[in-house]
RNA sequence: CGGGGUGUAGCGUAGCCCGGUUAUCGCGCCACGUUUGGGACGUGGAGGCCGCAGGUUCGAAUCCUGCCACCCCGACCA
């Protein structure tokens, strides 16, 4: 499994592919761009979910289900948010086939044209925003919190295992609001729930920021957004979320009636994570040895290995085994037993280490003379032996420390990686690097286009007080003065 | 959608330049036996429209044309 297997110092984006795939967490399908999830991987993903879900409705927001499916004519009611949209669009034109005149398959049959085209939801802002039309009538309706989990499509010319798909599965919250103060609020404080999940369930540290207007969000007004640094120093936006102002309120005409009785439009966000995050969480942590996942989102948490020369060591290893399953699933662990006797412990050993699961328990004759067992950590490929009474307390101890060793580690590799710099051949060298860079940049589109043209390099993020930055620098490109502090990167 | 590369068994490959018996090897798979503390070994077995479609030829995995898919590098993006 793991033999073969391509290190990230030979080719980082083959090691990716490779550990997607071997990994058991995805695979390509026959359609171009779309990819299949297998169970493993969706075992992952679903962790993810529970646990966002649980965050969504502890703030108060309640899920729903749009069609798949959106009226061409919506999309373009918003200008900014088709233009950004209608080059990565499939359109259903037809709604029938039938059998071709050679008798060899099928065809569209063109008698059955669609008055209007349907565009597959690259997003859903157009066909939510006009429910809310119907939804909202007076300010006692509001705030509306919704969201959804659902798939999108976004015809993309490039895709890779879940970083870029043509269709992707993700969550899509949008909001309702009679203030901007408080659709600001909403925007910031779901960027906080995101950041949240996303370091301490996922173990990967996240630059909070906002984008420049280039890389805002189509039809937005303020897109928030978390960064990581991957292990190769390029940055991955894990999640978004905007402040869409009134935008959508005026395209779907959407008021509502104040107290004071005068008609307003009312203010909007929506904001978002995809199955992306399943590579965020693949390039932060995982080794030459494959896989590495958080104790947190491990679908497995714990692999305990039988060794034995005969039935009778089996009988009594698989006795210790199954009480201390038990036991560590009475306290929701996820433990498998694997006494499979058609593979040999050395390649499970190897499987559960290619797969990422934290711990790994093997028991064999001379464990059951000592009262031990070895107990072994993925993270840092480390084993030990334990007393059988005491390694159900060690389990808990270690899951929490590897949990947090994953984000130390991380954290570090991010601090490393992260440059200051003062002047263009600085910056130059800097984006050559790899990582995060940070440089003054005067504000400009023109230079921010100038600087990706030279250096591949965008901006990731503005500090989220940028704005109230008092300390003067000059633009690493135009050396104008300016007072903003900005995040640079090559990103994925 | 531009430039480059690759398509031979589930996976990785030899053969292709220079056309000629039954398409090579490894891994994996199946059966039986011996094994089991880091990817076991033996014996036997199954598995191929040589990416697809045309063409050249007595004869094509091999030569020619077109198409498709995948990978890498650009443009676009979560």
């Amino acid at each position: 499994m793991a033999k073969d297997f391509t290190k990230r110092s030979q080719d980082y984006s083959k090691w990716y592919n490779e550990l997607v795939v071997k990994a058991d967490l995805a695979e390509t399908s026959d359609v171009r761009g779309a990819m299949i999830i297998k169970p493993y991987g969706f075992a992952v993903w679903e962790k993810m979910q529970a646990e966002l879900d649980k965050k969504f409705k502890q703030t108060g927001h309640q899920n729903a289900y749009f069609p798949l499916f959106i009226p061409k004519s919506y999309l373009s009611k918003e200008a900014d948010h088709v233009d950004g949209f209608a080059k990565e669009c499939a359109v259903v034109t037809h709604y029938r086939l039938k059998n071709s005149e050679d008798g060899k398959g099928v065809v569209v049959d063109p008698k059955a044209k669609l008055e209007e085209e349907l565009v597959v939801r690259p997003t859903s802002e157009t066909i939510i925003w006009n429910s809310f039309k119907k939804w909202i009538r007076s300010y006692r309706d509001l705030p509306v919190k919704i969201n959804q989990w659902a798939n999108v499509v976004r015809w993309e010319m490039r895709t890779r295992l879940f970083l870029r798909t043509s269709e992707f599965l993700w969550q899509e919250g949008h909001t309702a609001h009679a203030t901007k103060q408080e659709a600001v609020e909403e925007a910031e404080l779901m960027l906080n729930v995101y950041a949240d999940f996303v370091e301490n369930f996922m173990a990967v540290p996240v630059l909070k920021g906002i984008k420049t207007e280039s890389e805002r969000f189509a039809g937005a007004l303020e897109t928030y957004c978390i960064e990581a640094l991957m292990q190769d120093g390029k940055a991955l936006q894990a999640g978004t979320s905007h402040f869409l102002g009134q935008n959508f309120a005026k395209a779907f005409d959407v008021k509502y009636a104040s107290k004071e009785g005068n008609e307003e439009l009312v203010w909007a966000t929506s904001w978002g994570v995809s199955t992306r995050l399943m590579g965020a969480l693949i390039m932060t942590h995982s080794d030459d040895h494959g896989l590495v996942l958080p104790p947190k989102l491990a679908p497995i948490h714990v692999a305990i290995v039988p060794i034995y020369r005969n039935e009778e060591q089996l009988e009594a290893i698989s006795e210790k085994a199954n009480a201390l399953k038990s036991e560590l699933e009475a306290k929701g662990l996820t433990v498998k037993y694997d006494d499979r006797d058609t593979y040999k412990p050395g390649w499970k050993f190897s499987e559960y280490e290619f797969k990422g699961v934290p711990l790994r328990i093997a028991i064999g004759p001379k464990d059951l003379e000592k009262g031990t067992v070895e107990l072994a950590r993925r993270d840092t490929l480390t084993k030990e032996f334990v007393d059988y009474n005491e390694v159900s307390q060690k389990v808990f101890t270690l899951l929490d420390e590897i949990q947090q060793s994953l984000y130390d580690r991380a954290l570090k590799f991010r601090e490393d990686s992260t440059q200051t710099v003062n002047n263009w051949d600085e910056f130059k060298a800097a984006v050559k690097k790899g990582g995060f860079v940070n440089a003054y940049w005067d504000g400009t589109a023109e230079t921010e286009n100038k600087i990706k043209e030279l250096t591949k390099a965008t901006i990731r993020l503005m500090p989220l007080d940028s704005k109230a930055n008092a300390e003067q620098g000059e633009c690493v490109l135009t050396g104008k003065k300016t007072n903003l502090l900005v995040t640079f990167a090559r990103a994925y």
